[in-house]
This record gives C-alpha cells, sequence and structure tokens, in this order.
DNA sequence: TTGAAAGCGGTACCAT
DNA sequence: ATGGTACCGCTTTCAA
C-alpha cells in the first residue's frame, strides 16, 4: 500500500490499543486489511459484509471475528462506485418549515429506514431553480430512487430525470400526468368535497383567507375546486383576504381580524389548517360563538385542529401516508414489481365542529 | 470502454437526438467523453466542473458547451471515492413527529444548502440500538460532517465516532460534555428559569404534566431543573400525570382532564408546548378561565401557543438557530477555522398570559 | 464455496 | 494553464 494524503476531516484512527488487528500506516481499514487478518480474499469479506448466502458459517464467523479486530467500516462510496445499488432517496420538498412536509417526510423514512435506505434532503422552497440545482446536485450521488413533492418542473429538471431514468415518486398531488409514478391525492377535488359538504349544511356565504398561493400551487388548486363546486351552486366568494407569505398561524389570525372588521361572510375557507387555526383563534379572542357566529373550515386534517376546543371542520390529507407509500412504490420497483403509476391515498373530510 | 452491466434502475439514455454529442454504447457520459468532445484533457473537464479558478476562459467556455452538448451529469460518488471531501452531512434526529426536530433540521439545511451540502437522515426513534445503527450506516458513506441529536449514544456508537474521527456536532443539549462540538440550551437551565419565573409570579402550587421521559431524557433535564428550583424554595410538584407515550397535543388535554377532575393544583408545568396546548384547549373547552382558573407553562416557544386567545407562558427554545449554529460550526470547521466546542444559543423566556 | 482480475469515474500529485 | 499517472476501495464477471 502507498502512502496518500488523509482526507480532511476524515482520519479514521487505527483504534485503540487492543483493536488493532492492522493498523495500516494510514490509519484506514480497508477490505484488504480485514481479509488478510481473516486469511481469505477481499471478495469473501465483502460477501460477508453485505450479507450474501453463499459463505460457510466457518469463513463468516472468521470474518466477522476479523472485522471486529480491525474495527473495520464499510465504504459505501467505494460499493456504489463498483456498481452496487445504493442505499441513499434523493428527497426533494418545498418547504419544511409546514409540518405537512415534514409528515410526509417522516411517512418516507419510516418505511425506508427499514428497509435500509436513507434520504438524502433537498428543500426547494417553492423555487423551480433551486429545484432544477437540487435534481441536479442530487442526482450527481446517483440515489436508488428520487422522492419529490414538485414545484415547477423546469425543461432542464424533466431532461435530467429523463435522462438518468432513476425511479421517482412525485408527491402530494395527482391532478398532472406522472413523469413516472405519483402518490397523492386530487387537491382539486378535496376543494370540492369540502365545498359540496358545507353547502349541504346549509352555508350559502362564503370567504377565502389565504397564504402566498403563487408559490404553493396546490392550495391554489384546492381553492378552485372549492369555488368550483360554489360556482355550481351559483355561489362564488364573497371576500378573499391573502397575502404574500408563507402560511402560519399568526397570518390566519391576522387576515381573519382584517376581514371580521368589516362584516364577514358566513364561513371562512381558509388555505390550510395552520391559516384556520388563526381564524380560530381570533374568533375565540374576540368572544365569537363558532360555528354560531363564524364558521371555520381548513385543510390537512392536522392533530391540533382536532384537539382544539371546537373541533376543525377540515379535510385529513393523510401526509404521512403520502410518505410511506411513495416509499413502498419504490422499493416494490427495485424488487422488479410491476406498479401502478398513480396511487391516490384519498382524503377523509372531518366534519369537525367548526362549521 | 469495456461493455458492462447497468445498474438497476441507473440507465442513463444517450439523450435525445441533438444532444448526443457522444452516445457510448453504454448510454453513460464520463469525463472522459466531454474531454474528447471539448479536445482537452479530463483533468481539465474536472477543474471547470468543480469551478477551480486556474482554467483560461476559453477553455472554460469549450469545457461547458461539451457538457451541455454531451448531457454530462457529475458523478460525486467517483469524486468522494477519489478524495474530494463529500458534500453530504449525516443527520440524526430522534423524531421527526415533533415539529421540533422538523424545525432544527429546517435551520441546519437553510445553512447546509447554501452552501452547496446535503444532509443524510437517519430517525432513530429515542432508540440507542437504532442510533447505533445510523452511525455505523450513515459513517459508511464518509460524510463530511455529522449532526446528533443524541439518545444515549452506546459504545459501540462512541467508538465509530472516535475511531471515523468526523467533524461532530451534538445538538438541543449542552448539559453533557461533547465529543467534539456541541450546540444547544441547557435544558435543566431552561426549566430552573422557568419555575424561578413562576415562583416570582406569586405561584406556589404545581403539578407536572408530561409525556413519556424514559426516552425523551432532555424534558427529564427539564423536569429536574424546575423541580430543583422548586426545592430551593421549599416546594414540590403537588401531582404528576404522565403517560408512556410520545408527546402531543390530544395527549396533554387527556392528562390534563384526568387532573382536573380531582383538584389540580394551581399551575400546570407541562413537558413541553405540544402538550401544553392540549392543557390549555381542554381548560377552554371545560369554560375555565386562563390563568385565572389553572395557569399553564410549557417548553419549546411554538409558534401556535403564541397566537392562541391566550398565549403561552413557555421557554423559547431557538429549534432553528440551533440548526443554524450546527451547520456553522460544520462549515467553520471545513474552513480550517477554529471553533468553539461549545455554544449555548440560549433560550427566552416567552411571559405569555397563561401563567 | 472461494478467488483472480478488471474496472467503476473521478481527483491528487507532480510535471510541463 | 494544462496534462500524465496512479490510485480511491469495492463489486462484478468468470473460473476453479
Amino acid at each position: 500500500m502507498t502512502t496518500h494524503l488523509q482526507k480532511p476531516g476524515h482520519l479514521e484512527t487505527p483504534g485503540d490499543l487492543e483493536e488493532t488487528g492492522r493498523p495500516d500506516e494510514t490509519g484506514r481499514v480497508t477490505l484488504a486489511d480485514v481479509a488478510e487478518a481473516a486469511g481469505v480474499s477481499e471478495i469473501t469479506v465483502s460477501r460477508v459484509v453485505r450479507g450474501l448466502a453463499n459463505v460457510s458459517p466457518a469463513t463468516v464467523f472468521k470474518v466477522e471475528e476479523a472485522i471486529a479486530r480491525t474495527g473495520y467500516l464499510r465504504n459505501r462510496l467505494a460499493g456504489a462506485m463498483a456498481g452496487a445499488v445504493s442505499n441513499q432517496i434523493a428527497v426533494i420538498l418545498p418547504s419544511l418549515s409546514n409540518s405537512v412536509f415534514a409528515d410526509v417526510l417522516n411517512g418516507l423514512e419510516v418505511r425506508l429506514q427499514s428497509a435500509g435506505f436513507h434520504s438524502v434532503l433537498g428543500i426547494s422552497n417553492y423555487d423551480s431553480d433551486r429545484e432544477t440545482k437540487l435534481i441536479e446536485s442530487l442526482l450527481g450521488w446517483r440515489p436508488a430512487g428520487l422522492v419529490i413533492a414538485p414545484t415547477e418542473l423546469s425543461q432542464r429538471a424533466l431532461q435530467l430525470l429523463r435522462r438518468v431514468r432513476v425511479p421517482t415518486v412525485e408527491v402530494m398531488d395527482i391532478d398532472r400526468d406522472p413523469l413516472d409514478m405519483v402518490v397523492g391525492i386530487s387537491h382539486r377535488q378535496a376543494g370540492k368535497a369540502l365545498a359540496y359538504y358545507l353547502i349541504g349544511r346549509g352555508y350559502r356565504s362564503f370567504g377565502y383567507v389565504g397564504h402566498d398561493i403563487e408559490s404553493d400551487h396546490r392550495a391554489a388548486i384546492r381553492r378552485d375546486g372549492f369555488r368550483a363546486a360554489l360556482c355550481e351552486n351559483g355561489l362564488d366568494f364573497e371576500t378573499e383576504a391573502t397575502a404574500a407569505a408563507v402560511s402560519s398561524v399568526p397570518l390566519g389570525r391576522e387576515l381573519t381580524a382584517g376581514l371580521l372588521g368589516q362584516g364577514a361572510p358566513r364561513l371562512l375557507y381558509f388555505s390550510n389548517d395552520d391559516m384556520a387555526m388563526g381564524g380560530l383563534f381570533e374568533a375565540m379572542a374576540r368572544g365569537l360563538q363558532v360555528p354560531r357566529d363564524l364558521a371555520i373550515a381548513g385543510f390537512n386534517g392536522l392533530q391540533i385542529g382536532q384537539s382544539a376546543p371546537v373541533a376543525l371542520t377540515t379535510v385529513e390529507s393523510h401526509r404521512a401516508l403520502i410518505g410511506q407509500r411513495a416509499a413502498d412504490q419504490l422499493l416494490a420497483r427495485f424488487a422488479g414489481q410491476a406498479v401502478d403509476r398513480r396511487i391516490d391515498v384519498g382524503f377523509t373530510l372531518l366534519p369537525g365542529a367548526s362549521a
């Protein structure tokens, strides 16, 4: 073995005293070191490390002992380079400040982790350029799969994805045609279903309170669906209060406060549950009775909304399930199974008490 | 170039029609292909790709044109193998269902992403064995750094970390001595500070409502700190309601309901804001006046608590900041700068109105 | 069940 | 500013 420079920040130590089977000049323990320590070939050690079946128990024992003695740590970089499939999955989400995507990521991790995969994360911040850069950078690691909650896939992004042909799952929104696979719900239908329900409950006067819909196109689609259902019944939003900011409880509260000053409609439809909780809090703070004085509806089915003194009327979007199913799709594909291109996990109307 | 099998799920296509500079039998475009297309050497292309300065503008132009024409996609696996530092940072968190860690991750991503790094995620689920496995698996990718919110580092985990010598930041809790660097707050002091404040406000009757403290040792430390401050004043918790479950709003509500049946103490200290919101909701649902009939205090300073009709009395734990500072520590270390081993981001008492 | 040889696609080092 | 050469550490293929 020739000498070579240590990588910055990666100086593996020879190990303390007793566990120094083959100290080695550089301090790094490789497959070759373990092989020598165990008296077998490199490839045999490799087989043991990867848990392949065709190694005799006696050899496995010798090798495992040598691994422990030398303090060998598998190098997946070299493995992936040599042609083994990566256990990394690129995951691109628009945001992490919104708990919605944290939920999706959580669902993903549950499944991926138990199958031995890791997520490599990118946050696009609802920015198409950043999204493109992230795709390029993450694909450079040759991940086994890609999960993306797309913002607006650029031409370059589409080109990259077509070229690399990595198994890809688009998540959240099934209203558009997928590149490869898609898991989510129809946000348009979710918006419509809620409107139908509310109309059925007798509401006829509606207002909309929303966050930045320019970047969050799924929220825009929900609103469109909601409005379409209103139109079918000869109705429309009487007022809309929106702000070009990310959704949050205080924003919902603030916009609601603005509306309440000027004779608000009977029911306010919020762009999501965070915003709706703000509306609910504002109503409570003013001593209004919900839903008698003001009815409120949201979207997502966040747990906190269901635990509020007046449970939120909303639509459960099964976010963790979306993550899990997305992971399942990838895993099935890896296993060579045929999979559906499109999975609709469905939504659930939560009647609540706020409308 | 010899023939070789395509990796499953990674068949890079030759590119469509016009952009096929060098189709290549396997469909993969390598540095060599770009070099040939540009009429320069591989190493020159490599320099351009990495944005190194010592290449003439004319050459850069030629190479970039060749890259676009061939549809080359950088292979970071090979780069990292050959000795370039990885742009991956291993991140191990106990949970993602709790928004606290999503906030930390968000803070990390903000900084890491803008410096060109990616997080590779592992969720330990508050399980020491899983944590150890994750460390081993993630370190196998030879990340440039590691950020971990430790659960309980096993002997094997410590051995691995010492051996690999990857720059490591422990986050959340600075009450213990760090392996390498640590960024967070003293949860013990946070608990104490809140208790002092409440005692100063005249409260003398306290109860504790908590989630599974076996696994969430930081919550346990806060409670210990709080109690220590009580003891200094000859006080103690009059009652404790705990459950061996993860923290959640409904759990907080349920445990509070249990306590309120039996003449609850004057003030309830909750293990965190999720739990406290549950308490607040239960009080509101019963028509109790907060803080007149029941005072409530939490921990974390979640935004929603501050937007509630009665703003939550709590301690802001600056989670996103912890993530950012952790990233900064790593980046500074990569830049060869000397860094503090311990960074206390501090906490902020939010007086609120619930106590 | 085990092993030998040939890369995988880059980058570091040292020249020029 | 540019290039030649020698690996990085592992897994694949083929043979025994």
